[in-house]
DNA sequence: TTTTGTGCAAATTGTTTGCAACACG
DNA sequence: CGTGTTGCAAACAATTTGCACAAAA
């Protein structure tokens, strides 16, 4: 019933920071969660437990997935780590600096777009009195883009094959 | 990459018009089907498609989980059905008339609220460009009561352990 | 040396799929 | 009668958990 259990954000600019962070709460740094960190640092966007565990594929050493999962979670709730929900899709971990926005994400073409939506939250709030959160799960919708192509695809659903 | 086929909405008041919709497309009106239906027209609020093979626990007689989730996709697809998702729970269904529209969804207490989304909707819209849908996933976030309760949390965690 | 964390395997949850038997139209 | 459907089992993906063993501190 308690929350996983997410602390505040705590934005570590370098793995060295990171690793402090760490090792003052009495949190062992072993390869493998050093190896999580490493990734987040590695990689330019969120990313899936399962990249992590890969290596970014083969970027750096791999490492067990379940660790992997284990470690995210022990990150995020030392702060300095955040996951969010892309539709059905697993989780996408980052680094709490990077990827605390809150997001948009295109369900057609999956662009993710960070996004300040304080006055959308707000008026959620007005509204309905409930205070949304767009960090963990994101606004999905479509994108200008594909919001542009999609009428189309209603009507001809496959344009090469009737 | 084609999405799953959400055909428009279809809203049949009663079972006997669903049937027709059915029968006029050429599907058949199989046990297990009917079952289904039934079991929608019977629950008062979107259920999972666990329930529905269960019987509604036992009000009805119960079927298959795999024919359940192939009935929904089914009647999904016809347009009688529809599904959304609350966090990272199962998919929840209901008939087109009834689950419908937009939800507000408390992550704390899972008080699900409908609610009329266009002037946010059109809000994401002008500020990104972003076509929001609200209707598979929906708004996540705190109803009034709960954000009363959680700020309070926040600091305690758990009211009677420390 | 004592914990804390690892790696591997197995369990879980939600959902999909293969397939032979079955029954609606 | 013939094809859409069923039911059961097995495959799936994402994640979690149990446990004996390894290694930070």
């Amino acid at each position: 019933m308690t929350a996983p259990h997410a602390g505040p954000p705590l934005a570590a600019p370098d793995m060295d920071t990171a690793v402090d962070a760490l090792r003052s709460r009495g949190l062992r740094v072993s390869a493998a969660r050093r190896l999580v960190l490493e990734a987040l640092y590695t990689a330019d966007r969120p990313v899936r437990a399962e990249q992590i565990a890969d290596g970014l594929a083969g970027r750096l050493p791999r490492s067990d997935l379940a660790s992997a999962y284990r470690n995210l979670e022990t990150l995020e709730a030392v702060g300095l780590v955040r996951h969010f929900h892309v539709g059905h899709g697993p989780g996408l971990y980052g680094l709490t600096g990077a990827a605390e926005c809150e997001h948009l994400v295109c369900e057609s073409c999956g662009a993710v777009r960070a996004g300040e939506l304080d006055d959308i939250r707000s008026l959620v709030k007005g509204r309905f009195g409930y205070e949304a959160s767009f960090t963990h799960f994101p606004i999905i919708g479509l994108c200008a883009d594909c919001a542009r192509a999609e009428p189309a695809t209603r009507d001809a659903e496959e344009p090469g094959a009737p």
